[in-house]
DNA sequence: GCTAATATTTAGCCAAACCTAAATTATACG
DNA sequence: CGTATAATTTAGGTTTGGCTAAATATTAGC
């Protein structure tokens, strides 16, 4: 009797996900930023979530909120669906990856389990979308990887790039014109004192890449031995 | 100005406009069935349908509605998205005739102006859809072409089938196994007199198939010279 | 051409999901 | 540790698109 979920629930628990995924709460406040609407209205559906049968969240008054076992799952269902899609556009449509994000963002609602399953086929069952991310298996498993931030690199030492998780094409097109994605190795050669701005050079190539540090803690690598 | 048209109202177009191809008006209880709603609900929406600017239908006050020209395009927008996703899925994803059209009722309200370019190249900007309904092309105009009622067929004569544009996957898998989908030739075997269901052969079949009146006047041929 | 049956519209109501403004609770700092 | 600021919740309102029941208009049969 687990009826559908609605479209705008969807979101909700997938943005509830990604804020709690690194451990916190998700506030109110900081979801109704995410989700462009007013506090009032995010109480409003918290509540609501909560107190469903059976329950999507755990609502701490005044304290945020949590997914249940059910929520989590919902928001990896709708995760999933995001990033196949994705990952077809780019390989079977010929999207660029910063045009896929907005796109996926509409489609991931309308996947019937069917599609999901065909355009999982047809992309044999990939593992990672085209900014690296991991895409959750049919059971709903994260492919899980040890990760380490850019700015975590020493000066001289090298990586692999894993993950380019930005959804802002200005970002992207910047990244994808210096070369930066995921696959391609790189190595620190500076680091600005104060700021932590840091200077990166893609091996092979000659051109020298500035990333600053909000950008560069959220690319992820792996370092080389 | 002419901001987003909403998931529903385009439900509403799509209906009046399948209603009205055919020369008459829509009639609120004819939308009423189609759409699984209330009639009193329909004659709501369609007094806001004629009372916007621009307004997308005419109402006729206790006779039907008929779509202004804007209403028309908006129809013709969404029916082209719904016919090429299901091309699509058929050509690209290994879907079956009889499985396309829940999905692409969905995708249809999901695709960008983009994604049904990247479609429609992909496929080829295709004429047809796997029922044989025409495809309108990027200007919405519709391929029109001469079309007979499979039932027009006199006895002994026979045609290529052009379109078999049903929705229901019972028929047309009943139609599937039998052999009579766009493209085949037919000869019409027999008539029986009372109730004009019809007797057919495939070209190069010898089984014989059945087809009732309502469902053979739906099915259109182009008839042998 | 009248009347019964049918179709349509009007009136009034509901639920979902948003909003703003006011009240309350939490937090942070002097 | 008390108070100012910030975050959250409550209260009350709006819009959209449904609903039922009652009123009205149309149509069909006699």
């Amino acid at each position: 009797m687990t009826q559908d979920i609605s479209h705008n629930i969807q979101d909700y628990l997938k943005r509830i996900y990604e804020i709690t995924r690194s451990g916190q709460k998700a506030s109110t406040s900081q979801l109704a930023q995410v989700l462009g609407i007013s506090a009032a209205s995010v109480t409003n559906m918290l509540q609501k979530l909560s107190k469903s049968s059976p329950p999507y969240v755990i609502y701490h008054k005044h304290h945020g909120v949590e997914l249940t076992e059910l929520g989590k799952a919902s928001a990896l269902k709708i995760l999933r669906r995001h990033r196949l899609i994705e990952q077809y556009l780019v390989e079977k449509l010929g999207y660029a990856w910063d045009e896929v994000h907005e796109e996926a963002e509409i489609l991931e609602h309308a996947l019937s389990p069917l599609l999901e399953n065909r355009i999982d086929a047809a992309l044999g069952s990939p593992r990672f979308d085209p900014h690296g991310d991991p895409i959750p298996d049919a059971n709903l498993n994260m492919p899980n990887m040890q990760q380490t931030p850019l700015t975590h690199l020493a000066v001289g030492e090298s990586g692999s790039v894993i993950r380019v998780p930005h959804e802002d094409p200005q970002v992207l097109r910047y990244l994808e014109k210096s070369g930066l994605r995921p696959g391609v190795q790189v190595k620190l050669l500076s680091r600005t004192p104060y700021d932590q701005t840091i200077h990166l050079q893609i091996t092979g190539k000659n051109e020298e890449i500035i990333i600053g540090p909000n950008l560069g803690s959220q690319i992820t690598i792996k370092v080389d031995d």
